[in-house]
RNA sequence: GGCGGCGUAGCCAAGAGGUCAAGGCAGCGGUCUGCAAAACCGUUAUUCAUCGGUUCGACUCCGAUCGCCGCCUCCA
């Protein structure tokens, strides 16, 4: 069995074939760090965080780069609003990124290279790129010549004739084609700048993926990522300038994703439909996030809204719940001479769970159906422990314990089912009872009268009690062993 | 205008040229329960935007139409 991934030059889905046998090299664009992050953002550093979890536990290794661009037109514009520096606005939102991605439980990539820190790499692609006759000072910029690479369009599949046409491209009048983009820019009294052969300035923003990726991948690498955005004219570019130098391909596979809409669509500041990171995890477990988010394919447009987070809750806790009644099954009380109950189809659904989350995962990444498995195995774990006798047999015990155990290890790619269950119930309900002002002694007491009421066969007074509870979102469930209560979602 | 993508049940969302179109949420019937809740069992698309074509056979391939979204300027 292989992995087939949707190659965006390709527009096909591909096997995956790795350069050096085992071994993926993956560079990934990462933020401009000038705010807080977005989910959008967050669906970027999820999709590759289970990307390279599943390469991983594919038995690859992984050399994962992701940048920062630390300097830009808007750091350097923000900076000047926040009477700061770019330096200090940058290294602020990086620090703040950081502190988003540990709460939504991201592995760091291996490499985090900063525009800022390979300055000199950049200029030297620069002049490799003029000595090869595809890049020309002009002013105090540098421009790289589109005609000069006849590829180009190829990943974006357009033709240099069409964007010509269409021209939406401001005049600049220090290019020789309106469709060649910068290098290295001549900076303005008081920008931030660094020396180089062409004076004063700072790299373009494209230049910095060339350099960086071939400084800490080589010129040619396994897979190249980013939101779909980026396809044009980002990674066009920074194809034109590796290719341009190298005369090789750059990137074998690229990886795109989809945006997050609200509403349907695209989340932009200027729509007003903007949601950080921390606002959603103020408001949600960054499991739920996470749920939600792979639970379309990564291609696909998600659209955020607060009726699919509940869903997103819900399907958690369904998870959740099943593991916790697995957790709670105690080995010292079965039986070993009991007989199992398990049918063999049970048994076989359950033995065949990792293949055919294998089989979803290897299809491009397929964290949809993969839930779908999930939810699969807790169907048919949950109809055992149902059934399970009071003393069940230890055979049975032990083989629960073990499909949750490797519900809870395949579930770990995509980053949920990480917490001790019990845990993450208990903390959802808290979280429920504070936003709702719940009094919890208040609500023990009554249903300690209620169960008084229940002894007493007082029907009336109970249900009584029963609905004004429910009045207050609080649900009961009588068990076999006393009276457990939750908080509904609304 | 150019390019790319999408349109599957009330909602979300997989799938794929061929016995039954995953799964979740919501709904309905049942088991359980004093009644409920949870859980479980059963049920909910003869049909996959529309119209043509290819094929023994298409929802899946091709073409057209309609609708939606994205990129073409910075953007995850």
């Amino acid at each position: 069995m292989t992995m087939r991934i949707h190659n965006t030059l390709s527009g096909k889905k591909e096997t995956l074939q790795t350069l050096e046998p085992g071994h993926v090299k993956l560079y990934v664009c990462g933020i401009t760090s000038y705010d807080y992050c977005h989910i959008g953002h967050a669906r970027s550093a999820l999709a590759f965080d289970m990307i390279v979890n599943y390469l991983k536990y594919r038995g690859y290794k992984v050399t994962y780069v992701r940048n920062f661009t630390d300097i830009d037109d808007k750091i350097i514009a923000r900076a000047a609003e926040q009477q700061t520096s770019a330096e200090e606005l940058a290294a602020r939102f990086i620090r703040e990124f950081y502190v988003d991605m540990d709460k939504l439980g991201i592995n760091r990539p291996d490499i985090e290279p900063k525009a800022t820190e390979h300055i000199s790499e950049m200029i030297a692609l620069i002049e490799e790129l003029i000595s090869k006759g595809k890049a020309y000072p002009s002013g105090n910029d540098v421009y790289y010549i589109v005609d000069s690479f006849p590829d180009y369009g190829k990943l974006s599949k357009r033709n240099v004739e069409d964007m010509q046409a269409g021209a939406r491209i401001s005049i600049n009048e220090q290019k020789r084609n309106p469709l060649d983009f910068v290098l290295w820019k001549g900076s303005k009294p008081g920008e931030p700048t660094w020396e180089s052969p062409w004076g004063p300035g700072r790299p373009g923003w494209h230049i910095e993926c060339s350099a960086m990726s071939r400084k800490y991948l080589g010129e040619t690498f396994d897979i190249h990522g980013g939101g779909q955005d980026l396809i044009f004219p980002h990674h066009e570019n920074e194809i034109a300038q590796s290719e341009g130098v190298h005369g090789k391909a750059f990137a074998n596979l690229w990886i795109h994703h989809g945006f997050v809409t609200i509403r349907d669509e695209k989340m932009s500041k200027s729509l007003g439909n903007f949601l950080t990171i921390r606002d959603i995890l103020t408001h949600y477990h960054p499991e739920v996030l996470r749920f939600f988010i792979f639970s379309t394919h990564y291609r696909n447009p998600l659209d955020f809204s607060e009726s699919a987070m509940q869903d997103a809750t819900a399907g958690l806790e369904r998870l959740y719940e099943c593991v916790a009644a697995v957790d709670r099954l105690d080995p010292q009380k079965s039986d070993a001479n009991s007989a199992s109950i398990f049918t063999d189809n049970d048994r076989q659904l359950l033995e065949s769970m990792e293949s055919r989350f294998q089989q979803a995962m290897d299809n491009d990444f397929n964290t949809a159906q993969a839930q779908g498995i999930f939810f699969d195995t807790v169907k048919t774990i949950n109809r055992i422990c149902r059934a399970l006798p009071a003393v069940p047999s230890a055979s049975d015990v032990e083989f629960l314990k073990k499909c949750a155990n490797n519900l809870r290890k395949l579930a770990d790619i995509m980053g949920i089912l990480r917490e001790d269950a019990e845990s993450f119930l208990a903390a959802g309900k808290n979280k429920m009872i504070s936003e709702g002002g719940l009094d919890v002694n208040a609500i023990e007491a009554l249903i300690a009268e209620r169960n008084q009421c229940r002894s007493a066969k007082n029907w009336a007074r109970s249900d009584e009690i029963r609905d004004l509870l429910l009045a207050q979102n609080i649900e009961l469930k009588d068990g076999p062993n006393g009276t457990t209560w939750s908080v509904k979602g609304n």
